[in-house]
DNA sequence: AGCACGCCGACT
DNA sequence: GTCGGCGTGCTC
């Protein structure tokens, strides 16, 4: 008999054991399995195989799933993740496999019959919950306000997740797991496992009848041009050449629709087609033909009633084909420049297994070392991945890559599909790609010979996951990369300090690049002590002198700079057209009823947003209480946008933050404009600061450092440092010095010293947090509780505390600090409280965690969050 | 995370 | 006297 042990994806730490029948044939770790769980069953993956069971009596596997969802290697990988992040394994499986897991079902609601009976009875009797006449409604108990609410939710969209529903009514339902429960419970609502099935995720092309396409041809057989799969057996054929027309592609999975049953026509240009009678001058239909004759292309990229006439015609064919993102249509084209000295010298050093810090000023050709680097671990046979912090963001190193090494190249971040991340996972595991680029998630690619990880801007927060299993890529990727036996690269112009001390201690080798392969003035930096420039005078809408906007030196310079044709990047790091609305009158403020935080005044939706939980109201002008008008206090990007625009009348102005930027693509549409002078001044958060290079910025300048600076959180400091850094490296043109601006209350803080300058920051900043005992001279966790229920919440972080500074005493260098309200104290109806761990030596640390963990228990109504190396405080 | 088992208030 | 509330504990 043999036995296998099982991780399920839910929140529970070790595996479980099953007995394998005999008739299933062996089971590897990596293969997916259906196994009972208590009522239910569940999906999970086989981790471990064994002869014998240590339960007594194991229940059986009841059916295969796919085979080896991920190798020996990744389940290494793994397991070092739920130890070391103290996650459950299978909660890591899950989150590191693609398609939220390859269970490939989800748990949806659907109404009953009864539940639509008693909600119509619900409706028929009003908004009130009794129904007073006892002939409106179906008897039967009726549910209570909160349950209503659930039950309306699930039959206007029924096959919904719980989560959605979480998602969609935490503003108006207090506990929405309660209320789902008791529909259920009442059977109003019944729950069902659904198939979730990917998407096809074809799309339509549009190619020639009756010939190789060009695409097709390859050129040289580089990686040329390959739209679709390569391996067409379709020879090269000349226009109107032979009377024996080659089969026509029908490349891979490639399906055929349309003109499927078309006689193949021999191949013919243009003219001759037009000779042959397509008899139709109409220039869209010209145009569809020159189009499509100059390769395939995507049908939704010419006209659709000319298609459809060449397609009736037999010229065309209509074909589904895999969606591919459209830079896998580029060549490799671009050949490698020649290095400088620098590069060649970072080339040199970085070989073998080990971890590099690569501090490279911004405009130092880092790229290049990663393409470099890249195409020797390739030349190798071995593959390369490259983690960047946001590709919407960063778009230019992944077109880079493209461009090197085109359809070799696989891309993986948060926006794809299910079926997109799907598709270039299984790209890499069959070698078909050997480079990815991606965000977080991406460090779980599944390689099985990995040459080189290159973890792009590594200081950048967002490859910390802050939810579900707490990962950092970055930390995870020097992991990686040892059980690879590969070098890993980790560059950026501003370091963490975490990086920064690794490299210090030799944990890191650090390799430097501080000059700019192609020189620039170096940008002046000056720092406006907003206390005493000029305040604005009383307006309508303000009515107490405020603080300008943009000080008077600011608003020179950008003048200066638009007269001489450059542009200016404005920074201000809050969203919205202001931060609070108050009532002059009775002083009464809108803040949220989940958050309790002010509701930020969006005006061009005539909204007042909670920027926590997403509750919104519409913008009243007058106060609900007493009347007055209201006043509106604070200011954002909304705001900023439109006094620049007051203030340089004519000129065009892009602002770029969260609420510019949720549809697809405006990312790129926004920076493009910019870079392309469509506008002159562009107004963001700390979006526009990040990764992006334009040319003739004369003018950057933070409005509001000191919102970056005064965050409630240890690192506030080394983000101002970062922020400013970076946006210093943006600045001016070949021997035109840029000019920064900060403007701040605070132009005596000791940052603004030593900005632009690695060394004296980490050294300065290091001091500070080794007296304070903050990382990365000590290690964090943070323990968070949560609750609707504010003494449940406080009770269960107090538990908590007690526990671990019970055992504390034996584990030396470890305290326990709190519990403490957490910085925002409510958010999302729930209060909140966390405990801190803080430890020495991360040996002994590890082992503090270990003793008290398992001695959690889970109080009901509160949610326990751990998060092992925390990024912020909140 | 589910789901069952197990003790205290308002209804047939 | 039961139905049903949610507190506690387990799932191989």
């Amino acid at each position: 008999m043999s036995y296998v042990q099982v991780a399920v994806p839910l929140p529970l730490h070790g595996a479980f054991t099953y007995a394998v029948p005999a008739a299933m044939g062996d089971l590897l770790p990596g293969d997916e399995v259906r196994v009972p769980f208590g009522k239910r069953t569940l999906f999970g993956w086989v981790v471990g195989v064994a002869d014998t069971s240590e339960v007594e009596s194991p229940r059986a596997v009841l059916e295969r799933g796919r085979a080896g969802a991920f190798t020996a290697d990744q389940l290494t990988l793994y397991r070092f993740v739920a130890d070391y992040w103290l996650a459950p394994l299978g909660e890591v499986i899950a989150a590191a496999t693609p398609s939220g897991g390859s269970s490939r079902t989800r748990h949806v609601y659907v109404p009953t019959e009864a539940g639509i009976l008693v909600l119509a009875g619900e409706d028929a009797a009003g908004p009130l919950f009794r129904a007073e006449d006892p002939t409106a409604a179906p008897r039967g108990p009726l549910p209570s306000a909160d349950v209503a609410v659930v039950l309306r939710e699930v039959v206007a969209r029924p096959r919904t997740t719980r989560a959605a529903l979480e998602r969609r009514l935490h503003d108006e339902v207090e506990d929405v797991p309660r209320a789902l429960a008791s529909a259920v419970a009442h059977r109003w609502i019944i729950g069902e496992d659904e198939e979730v099935r990917g998407a096809q995720d074809l799309e339509r092309w549009a190619v020639r009848v009756g010939a190789a396409t060009r695409a097709e041809q390859p050129e040289g057989d580089s990686g040329g041009g390959a739209v679709g799969p390569r391996n067409a057996p379709v020879p090269a054929q000349e226009e109107g050449a032979s009377g024996t027309p080659p089969e026509s592609p029908s490349p891979g999975k490639a399906r055929r629709t349309g003109a499927l049953a078309a006689p193949v026509a021999p191949v013919r240009s243009l003219e001759s087609i037009a000779l042959a009678g397509l008899r139709t001058n109409l220039p869209q239909v010209r145009e569809a033909l020159a189009r499509v004759l100059e390769g395939p292309c995507r049908a939704a990229e010419v006209d659709a009633k000319a298609l459809a006439v060449l397609v009736r015609k037999g010229l065309v064919a209509i074909e589904e084909r895999p969606r591919l993102e459209a830079w896998q249509a580029l060549p490799a084209r671009t050949t490698p420049p020649p290095l400088n000295a620098d590069q060649e010298h970072v080339v040199a050093t970085v070989n073998g297994e080990g971890a590099w810090l690569l501090h490279g000023v911004t405009g130092a050709g880092k790229t290049e070392v990663y393409l470099a680097l890249a195409a020797r671990a390739l030349a190798a046979g071995r593959q390369v991945l490259v983690l960047v912090p946001e590709i919407a963001l960063t778009p230019q190193l992944l077109d880079r890559f493209a461009a090197r090494f085109g359809e070799r190249v696989a891309v993986l971040h948060s926006q794809l599909t299910g079926a997109e991340r799907l598709r270039e996972w299984r790209r890499i595991r069959e070698g078909a790609a050997d480079v990815a680029v991606g965000a977080r998630s991406a460090i779980f690619a599944p390689f099985r010979a990995l040459g080189l990880v290159v973890v792009d801007e590594e200081h950048d927060d967002s490859y910390k996951q802050e939810e579900g299993v707490r990962y950092h890529a970055r930390d995870l990727a020097v992991v990686r990369g040892r059980y690879a036996g590969c070098s890993v690269v980790l560059g950026s112009a501003t370091p963490s300090l975490e990086s920064w001390e690794n490299a210090r201690t030799g944990r890191y080798h650090l390799v430097q690049l501080l000059q700019r392969a192609t020189p620039r003035a170096v940008p002046t930096l000056r720092v406006i002590d907003m206390r005493a420039e000029p305040k604005d005078p009383p307006t309508s809408e303000g009515k107490r002198p405020r603080e300008p906007l943009l000080a008077a030196p600011v608003r020179e310079a950008v003048a200066e700079a638009l007269a001489a044709g450059g542009k200016a990047i404005l920074l201000y790091n809050r969203r919205g057209y202001a931060t609070f609305v108050e009532c002059p009158g009775c002083g009464a403020s809108q803040e949220c009823p989940s958050c309790g935080i002010p509701l930020v005044y969006h005006q061009k939706v005539g909204r007042l947003d909670c920027h926590t939980c997403g509750f919104h109201r519409r913008f009243q002008p007058n106060c609900g209480v007493c009347g007055s008008e209201v006043e509106v206090l604070g200011r954002g990007t909304e705001r900023v946008e439109e006094a620049v625009a007051e203030a340089f009348p004519g000129v065009p102005v892009g602002r770029m933050d969260a609420d510019t930027t949720t549809e697809r693509g405006a990312h790129a549409r926004i920076l493009d404009d910019f870079r392309e002078g469509r506008t002159q001044l562009l107004v963001g958060t700390q979006v526009i600061a990040k990764g992006h290079d334009f040319p003739d910025v004369h003018v950057a300048a933070v409005l509001g450092v000191d919102h970056v600076l005064g965050m409630p959180d240890f690192r506030a400091a080394e983000r101002t440092f970062a922020l400013v850094t970076q946006l210093i490296g943006r600045a001016g043109r070949g021997t035109v010095a840029g000019k920064v601006f900060l403007q701040t209350r605070h132009p005596d803080h000791p940052v603004f010293a030593c900005v632009n300058d690695m060394a004296a920051f980490a050294g300065q900043e290091g001091r500070i947090r080794r007296t304070l005992g903050y990382p990365p001279y000590t290690r964090l966790v943070l323990v968070r509780l949560e609750g609707v229920d504010r003494t449940a919440a406080l009770a269960a972080a107090s538990e908590i505390a007690r526990l671990a500074r019970a055992r504390a005493p034996e584990f030396a260098g470890v305290d326990v600090l709190g519990p403490t309200p957490a910085p925002l104290p409510r958010a999302v109806g729930r209060w909140r409280f966390q405990v801190f761990f803080r430890g020495r030596t991360l040996a002994t640390f590890r082992s503090f965690l270990k003793a008290v963990q398992p001695e959690w228990r889970t109080a009901p109504g509160v949610r326990r969050i751990v998060d092992v190396d925390p990024r912020g405080l909140a």
